[in-house]
DNA sequence: CCTAAAACTGACTGAGCGCTCAGGTTAAAA
DNA sequence: TTTTAACCTGAGCGCTCAGTCAGTTTTAGG
């Protein structure tokens, strides 16, 4: 592997887990076995660094989001909510330093005054709600889903996933213990009236 | 008000609004006046400071969340949920920087290595909760809410409004047109079964 | 008024930071 | 083998920061 791609990643790392102004870019340099210099060979400032880093994240993660779906069908429109949210606490299993990096407010603070910034966390914001958008126009179509404002519901649903991960994140509740509630609600939030299972 | 008074509120929005390592001691003392040494005079160190900050947030907080319930009655248990999300929105809208301190990492992080922080944290999550608690407690004996799990489902409310207030500070969205659609959704979430209103 | 403690000051320190740069190394094309 | 460009190095620069301290001012009790 590149020595930049290796940067990268370790970046990504410290990022995510440090955030940015507690990363140091002679630890990333150490971390990676290259000389504090090479850093800015690559990159010509911590903050390109790190709009590398989300523009990758960004990548790796609508990557994964949106070949999932490709070519599957689903019984219902509800069905395929329900696997969106497992793909989402999967995804965050699997990944937890992307969505980390996510949930710090560095990235919102820079997207005010960097427009590169807030394109990416656009782009990764509406992948992540179109997730459920896409799922709840399909179930209002086939009848497993209510009559709702899309995009608001899914904010919503999006919302409630995502809350219960930060509360594993900051380490208050073990968000396992709740998934079984969490699809629970989604259930009641989108199932028509008058037709309890 | 005395010079530490000063410095404490005025510490709290810096660390509300750029975070624990982005402000700076020197930026205090200007911001209110003083010199310098005097932040030190008062609190031992930086960390000492944020953690004075965060026992004033809560002592404010769990005052202004409990005495609004004080000697109240409300039609319904249920009622009760809608009038403490009102509340939680309010109190964002009116002290939104408290929330802020509270969105960011830092506290969860200190609080693994600092036990009064832990406990800080601990003692202002237990008050949130038990807002939404309380209230399926009641409801659940009104029959105004269904059967469930008392403490995961008021995780789970409390994440979906949370979350929703999350949007309207990283300018994801704009939290006022979704408040309909969140209290919607938190009754079908605690409504009891076959009891369309 | 005197005294002593409490409150406050601002110049200073040493450590850590992002970033530069002059020069060295590597690799591939000519 | 020579050339050239891309890649890499690490000492060092200028700056900011949390925290110190010797000394001054303010406050309050006797």
């Amino acid at each position: 592997m590149s020595k930049k791609q290796r940067l990268l990643e370790a970046a990504t790392y410290l990022f995510a887990t440090k955030g940015f102004k507690d990363t140091s870019m002679a630890e990333l340099a150490k971390m990676t076995g290259t000389a504090g210099g090479t850093v800015f060979y690559h990159f010509k400032t911590k903050e390109d660094l790190y709009l590398a880093v989300l523009e990758d994240v960004k990548i790796r993660l609508v990557e994964a989001f949106e070949s999932y779906f490709e070519g599957k069908t689903f019984t219902s429109g509800f069905e395929r909510v329900e696997r969106a949210i497992e793909l989402y606490l999967y995804q965050v299993g699997v990944h937890e330093y992307r969505f980390r990096l996510l949930h710090r407010q560095y990235p919102y603070a820079l997207a005010q005054e960097n427009d590169d910034c807030r394109k990416l966390l656009e782009d990764i914001y509406s992948c992540l709600t179109d997730l459920f958008d896409r799922a709840i126009t399909i179930g209002k179509h086939d009848g497993s889903i209510v009559e709702t404002a899309n995009r608001k519901t899914a904010l919503i649903i999006f919302s409630m996933v995502d809350g219960v991960v930060r509360l594993n994140t900051y380490n208050l509740y073990h968000a396992a213990t709740l998934i079984e509630e969490l699809t629970n609600a989604c259930r009641k939030v989108l199932a028509p009236p008058h037709s309890e299972e």
